[in-house]
DNA sequence: TATAATAAACAACTACTGTTGCATATTAAA
DNA sequence: TTTAATATGCAACAGTAGTTGTTTATTATA
């Protein structure tokens, strides 16, 4: 059984079932008290299932956090059906918006200052922006190579986003996104006559 | 006592000792495994202090690589006593190469792949790419407010060179920081005639 | 030098971690 | 329906994490 389960083929329904039960006694639980006072003992106590149980699915509570937040995004993503789609001023607009919205939804999930939460999301998240704008990349010609592009872009996003998230006078996520739009194409390098 | 120490004033010579025996213990253990395979225990054994003294400095074994990590990056910065500086191109560069040579160097003492190793690394030397960054745009003018263009360009700074750093076949890091200065530059947003 | 402050050592304690071997229950497939 | 595979429950294990109260040793100061 893999630590991080790839996305549900066909599986067994009592995987389906547990961690299913898993997930939400985690979420239950994030909501009431931070990330870093959550056991894998409340997870499982909550669970109602066996502590033995949580590891043959999850290495640790940290797993279990990067496996939520990279569902939880690939999830607001597919939402607004942005990862089938090109590269246009307008999408990567939206996708700035994502990132705002979901930060700014985490960051009330825990309490403020814990280190290894905010890092996890970091990582899950940053990685599937810079993936997308590879995939966006592809079709358009820049004056950098894609991969160099899109980890510039995909940094200045998320840290932007981040930010944004923090701030207690903030402005709308649609009116920041446009407000930002120029600096984070100018990490993409784009061709005018592309 | 602090968690994470001040910058070392007049202090009791007995915690000068126990810090440095600390930090000594640590980089040792660093560099005979890595991060997520070392626990307090091992770090005061081999400091040969009590564990209860580990804790009266450090909250956890986290806080003491926070600790490392900015002391590390803080005098790597000194050295070439960038932080008193002003802004101009070849300063931004040679912030550049120092953060790729740091993280190169940061790779070697951590084995693939330690999550909360490299996490931790990031926030303390963004952090500081950021105020240095903020104190250098204080004295020019940006399209930008100072903040912001720090913020985007601290993130393009870091990932980047992290990146490279992460990269088998690189190019000189001087090289490097010579390709992707304009695309830095573009995230500051100066003013021409500045 | 005498004294007050405090760092460090020590020991004990509760709780949690990650792992293992085995029994039981569920599932899929012949 | 029978059978083989496997997920879960269960119990126990050694080891670590933090914390606490007390004692001893060191330091700074009057």
């Amino acid at each position: 059984m893999s630590a991080i389960p790839p996305p549900q083929e066909k599986l067994d329904p009592r995987v389906k079932r547990t961690r299913a039960l898993i997930q939400q006694a985690f979420n239950e639980l994030l909501a009431e008290k931070g990330f870093n006072a959550i056991s894998v003992q409340d997870i499982t106590r909550q669970a109602e299932i066996n502590r033995a149980t949580f590891y043959a699915h999850f290495p640790d509570k940290y797993a279990l956090l990067e496996y939520s937040i990279r569902q939880a995004f690939m999830q607001a993503l597919e939402k607004r059906t942005l990862s089938a789609c090109h590269y246009s001023p307008d999408n990567l607009k939206a996708l700035v918006v994502i990132v705002c919205e979901f930060l700014a939804q985490a960051n009330n999930l825990c309490k403020a200052g814990e280190n290894h939460f905010e890092s996890l999301v970091e990582n899950q998240v940053r990685k599937q922006i810079q993936e997308l704008l590879e995939f966006w990349l592809e079709q358009v010609r820049s004056e950098l190579d894609p991969k160099t592009a899109a980890t510039a872009a995909s940094w200045v996003i998320y840290g932007l986003a981040q930010e944004w998230s923090r701030n207690k006078h903030r402005s709308p996520a649609e009116v920041y996104a446009q407000d930002i739009l120029p600096l984070v194409q100018s990490n993409l390098q784009l061709k005018e006559d592309g």
